[in-house]
DNA sequence: TTCTATCCCATGCTATCCCATATCCACAGG
DNA sequence: CCTGTGGATATGGGATAGCATGGGATAGAA
């Protein structure tokens, strides 16, 4: 099983060295509990740290799944300088609807020394989130996913549908 | 209030740490009280004073729409430059319009010791603003919305609509 | 005075902090 | 190769502090 099972707890990891990862890779399945927390996986925040030397994270809806995108702060800026560039020169109305859906719906957190952050109830709903999250690697970003829902996605990758399977039977459900 | 409830009390945080928060983003739907009293969100405030080191913000009329844009200090003044790139070799009425339109309708506010400011009869027409409010992040601004009257303005992102209903409802309205 | 704006205090709610426990992985020793 | 041990991780629960909001008191202005 190539990617499974090597993070501490929730999945495919990483590795757990102390080396600098610039890169989000692996997969997670972690809890959301009666308080709405969820724990960011350690190899996870350990990149974030890297990238961005902040304990913080920015959560977005996807733009075309029913998922959240994680940002770390580095990367969020750059988007917002990316848009700049897009929208140079243009000081109609479209910027600032683009603007106002993108920074609207992005929460900025900050996870504490457990290393969780507090879900909203929008963002539970806008992730289809319940009680699990699914935490997959993405480059210089991760989604966040409700398990189940993304094994009834379409067009999926069969060996990641494995890989999710395997998590899942691996905490019992 | 049972079901959808987060957030200090409207909305979507971005933590209370005191690491540097450098943009504005969420959404948080707050009241404004018999005496036009309006609470700024906290992670709002932090961002505000992060920004610009004072516990103050400019609120204007929006552009293209009909809601208030709340800028820090830093950020209004570097609008003024901003306008003379933008009408750069025009001598027309265009630039003395937009800049009385800017300036001539802005006001200076400070918020109080528990984060509260005064809309004054002028700016709530201006924004539409009745008895609640919608405060929305945009990158280095933010937009003060009736939340009806966003909910009506056509080509918003339907996600953004899904979260405004959402913090509507939360709130029992 | 009378009206209005600002300040101060009180309250209910919950996000956050702190401590405790269960769980798991890495590593080493048998 | 299997198993025991230690350290880090993910998670639970209670206590605390911060936040949004309401109401009354106070200080000016008309």
């Amino acid at each position: 099983m190539p990617g499974v099972s090597r993070g501490r707890r929730g999945g495919a990891g990483q590795g757990s060295g102390r080396f600098r990862v610039r890169h989000y890779s692996g997969a997670y399945l972690n809890a959301v509990d009666g308080k709405s927390r969820l724990s960011v996986p350690a190899p996870i925040r350990e990149t974030i740290e890297s990238r961005s030397g902040q304990k913080q994270l920015v959560l977005a809806p996807a733009e075309h799944n029913d998922c959240l995108v994680g940002y770390d702060l580095t990367r969020f800026e750059s988007l917002q300088a990316e848009i700049g560039v897009r929208f140079a020169g243009d000081y109609g109305p479209a910027r600032s609807d683009f603007a106002r859906a993108m920074f609207g719906m992005a929460e900025t957190l900050r996870y504490d020394d457990t290393g969780r952050i507090i879900l909203s109830p929008i963002l539970k709903d806008l992730g289809r989130i319940e009680t699990t999250v699914l935490l997959l690697g993405g480059g210089d970003y991760f989604e966040l996913w409700s398990p189940e829902h993304l094994l009834e996605t379409p067009g999926q990758d069969p060996r990641l549908l494995r890989t999710v399977r395997a998590l899942c039977a691996a905490r019992g459900r």
